[in-house]
DNA sequence: GAATAATGCGCAATCGTTTACATATTTTAA
DNA sequence: TTAAAATATGTAAACGATTGCGCATTATTC
């Protein structure tokens, strides 16, 4: 068992050629015969050939290796679009790797400047709640790399994105809350310094106002997307002198807060209280009575981001796409006022 | 705006010295003298230098990098190790590639070879459900990468690996159920093939076993991790003659069919029917009734793997590690057959 | 004050590929 | 038949860093 890592030199000594011919052998160059090519292929699989990516990478310029900058690997919608990404980039031979920011910028920053020294072909970035400077990204830009900006993103720096309809997913929940009898519909905003939570809102209040409801200032709370704010917002609407007879929540999880304080204190959801999340997590469909939400597309939006991605990079066309994405109403127990009771799941 | 991108040569000749010395400076080589390696630091800064990883790396023989394999990494246990291996190897400079095998095996031939040929300093891999031959994981070692199994490991190929003990997480789920005066438990069973999923059946056997129940065979089903399943199997045992009053699954997803079924068949879970899952995954404790699952520590699995690597790459130690980590039971409402009658949450 | 050690830095090879350019051979065209 | 074109391969210089070795210069020791 050699120790020994066999390059193409070795291969061409063997051969009696030379390291150019059978880098274009392999490279399948179309200016080989087509017998060398496979005295070549022949023997790299004799000698138990594996090529150097990164000498490779490293005299090309570029590597085939994109990086994906995400607040969290572990929250679902991320690890749904990285995945997304993964499959799709692999079918034209690239890897991905995957960095944390944390919600923090000094990370974006750093894990920026590490993806270009590594010599990535491109970057896939959903930005931190913090970022608000965007040097980092402006330098992808400037040194010719894919830059790509997925759901959470900005137009403070002009180059190809690609998200879902915000507001158009908000605009039809509340539409179909409105449609099933709903009233009084408050919305339970996230950090509104983030671009989808802005859109979410315009679309909410676009919908209300199409439909000629008013926009009530009280119904219109802005907290952390999480359940026990979901449950701290609900008894604060609740105890208002005119409570509201419907939620839409711009998170899963500050709506599954609201139906547990509801159902916990009495009220039934959706008979008295209807609610609608966003965000399409599994856990939705698990509860009851299970939650109406909006799904995100995060998979289709991984793929997507790589199409993007790889458009650019093959096409070497700078044009920059935003692609809106149409997100898709999942209907389900927890918004249906006049409810044929309970359907099987 | 330059397009030139500045080296050390730029940075050397600014200085009028050489690139071993930029090279020294910016390494932190102590046979620098201070008074460079400030202004070699400082004109680096001024020309905007960035390290070109890949160079540094086809120099020395080895990347930066560490190349994940899993199944899927959209799945919330996957990408809670590798959210956790990310966060301990960056702090010492490491990124992470990541690659799924869609419980492949060609895959994840493919995909170790891709991480071999990009040069990853070491692989740490959750193998298929496939992978039954074992040669491309012991490629990695015999070119003395750093090769860590996690969660999916196996016996065939001599290396580190860290898991839960999944035996004693069932036979601790077991066992409370057991005290919680169940008497006729039911095991649902992923596939066996997998190391997992055997450790978890032995660890029911042996729990039985110590307090001297009976093994039935009737009890003991072996079906896919999904909803689905679960509804068919727990359907299945309620027809028996003799049905279970307590069902441990292997899977928290098959657990929450087992509960769908139940509750929707007029069945009442802890009351009737005990139900403990594996897994803990998030929407366990969103249930109703929340329901009692056994953590995997997958979070501080990743970390646990990265420091195992970190450990053998840093003290070029050869030694392996097989580390056990404890899973934890997480009590919750759904086997509780003398309950107090749901506390909050 | 001579011998030795420590310090600071330059030279040049090297990692494993790719590729512009040159060369040799064969094919085609006129 | 011969110049031009096409094909197949070789030569050697990159890509951008790291590092063993060697040579000054300065510091230490006795």
């Amino acid at each position: 068992m050699k120790k020994q890592k066999t390059t193409i030199h070795e291969i061409a000594k063997a051969l009696n050629t030379t390291a150019s011919t059978v880098s274009r052998a392999l490279n399948n160059n179309p200016r080989i015969s087509e017998e060398t090519r496979k005295k070549v292929f022949d023997m790299a699989e004799k000698l138990g050939y594996e090529p150097n990516t990164m000498a490779a990478s490293l005299r090309r310029g570029h590597s085939k290796i994109i990086g994906i900058v995400v607040p969290y690997a572990d929250r679902i919608f991320f690890s749904s679009v990285i995945r997304g990404i993964e499959e799709e980039v692999k079918k034209s031979g690239y890897n991905v790797i995957i960095c944390q920011s944390y919600e923090k910028i000094e990370n974006e920053i750093d894990d920026v400047n590490a993806l270009m020294s590594a010599q990535v072909a491109g970057i896939m970035i959903s930005i931190s709640k913090e970022t608000t400077r965007y040097d980092h990204l402006k330098k992808v830009m400037n040194k010719n790399k894919p830059l790509i900006l997925f759901d959470r993103t900005t137009e403070a720096v002009n180059t190809s994105s690609v998200a879902i309809d915000d507001y158009q997913g908000a605009y039809t929940a509340v539409t179909h809350l409105i449609e099933n009898g709903y009233k009084k519909i408050a919305f339970l905003s996230g950090n509104k310094k983030v671009s989808v939570f802005r859109e979410r809102f315009r679309g909410y209040s676009a919908a209300l106002n199409d439909q000629n409801f008013p926009l009530i200032e009280e119904y219109i709370i802005e907290a952390p997307s999480e359940v026990e704010h979901g449950k701290l917002i609900i008894e604060q609407l609740m105890k208002l002198p005119n409570p509201p007879d419907a939620l839409f929540s711009s998170s899963d999880f500050s709506a599954l807060g609201v139906i547990k304080w509801l159902t916990q204190n009495n009220y039934k959801v959706p008979e008295d209280v209807g609610v609608v999340g966003f965000g399409n997590d599994p856990f939705t469909q698990y509860l009851d009575p299970t939650m109406t939400s909006v799904d995100q597309k995060s998979k289709e939006m991984g793929k997507t981001v790589a199409q993007v991605f790889l458009e650019q990079i093959e096409g070497r066309t700078s044009i920059h796409r935003k692609v809106l994405l149409s997100p898709q109403l999942m209907v389900r127990e927890s918004s249906f006022k006049l409810s044929v009771k309970k359907m099987v799941s």
